[in-house]
DNA sequence: TTTGTTGTAATCATTTTTATTACAACTAGA
DNA sequence: TCTAGTTGTAATAAAAATGATTACAACAAA
């Protein structure tokens, strides 16, 4: 199955908040108007980015900010703070293999290192990936128009 | 969300087959007994590997086989088999982003060719391993004991 | 004190996964 | 040819995850 939309929710809300930072504030009901997401998904995926240290909310007065530099956030990051996968791992078993099979017994043990071979591989390229990125493409298509 | 257990289930299948063949019928009943999973998902599973040339399948009188060389057969090819991964796309985005807003209207565009190449990453892995790789490590683990 | 906002609980609809029952179609062997 | 065992598939259900929505207390600034 995909790869839940709160990831690519979550970098959009990054990009609006920086893109808007100067002219408006930046609630979850803005949020909410750009990505077409209802404002209370919006604060739930806030407050795990918040947990995560890669936001800042405004409790009461309202409005996000990002506390880092652009460039030290990575979708690795980001996909940490929002994702919850069990375990961590990418891949999953069925629950209980016939142990008294000889390959029911060993198949998790054949598996991890390959399977956590290739979700390093994706990780990897997750953390090559900054949110300075991002802002650079933004940038670039908002002023081409 | 975690990769369904119909990826590691149709490894665990394979290794079955192949360790199996010479000494039993290797039938979805046999298979659903090393996986303690139902029968009639092995079979599904099955039907998705049949239909990628992955694995054959006895009609009426039963059993399961595995036509190709088993270093020609990929985690990538089994993966594509039982994944049925909507478009192929590995993340998921939110449906309708507000076109009027600068970072909706781009934020897909921007966004593509970077989870692509994590896409791409984890396929390569994918490709990498084969269940040559499996029957090895198979064999050493029941040798062991 | 008013206004707008966040954090969160509760509920619901939808989708996906997995399990399960049932049975027609099929094949090999008796 | 009949029987027994098996596959393919439909139908249904249960469980888990996602996402939407309503409601409201807590909060902070003007």
């Amino acid at each position: 199955m995909q790869i839940s939309s709160r990831f690519t929710l979550a970098v959009h809300i990054f990009a609006c908040i920086d893109v808007f930072k100067d002219d408006y504030k930046v609630t979850s009901d803005f949020l909410a108007a750009s990505t077409n997401v209802n404002p209370v998904i919006i604060r739930k995926i806030l407050g795990q980015l918040k947990a995560a240290g890669l936001v800042e909310v405004a409790r009461g007065s309202g409005g996000a900010s990002i506390p880092r530099p652009l460039n030290e956030i990575s979708f690795l990051d980001i996909y940490n703070a929002v994702e919850c996968i069990e375990n961590g791992e990418l891949f999953h078993f069925h629950e209980n293999p016939n142990t008294d099979c000889p390959v029911g017994k060993n198949i998790h043990g054949i598996l991890d290192d390959k399977l956590m071979r290739v979700q390093k591989a994706m990780e990897d390229q997750l953390s090559s990936i900054t949110l300075e990125d991002i802002r650079k493409d933004t940038k670039e298509l908002i002023d081409l128009k």
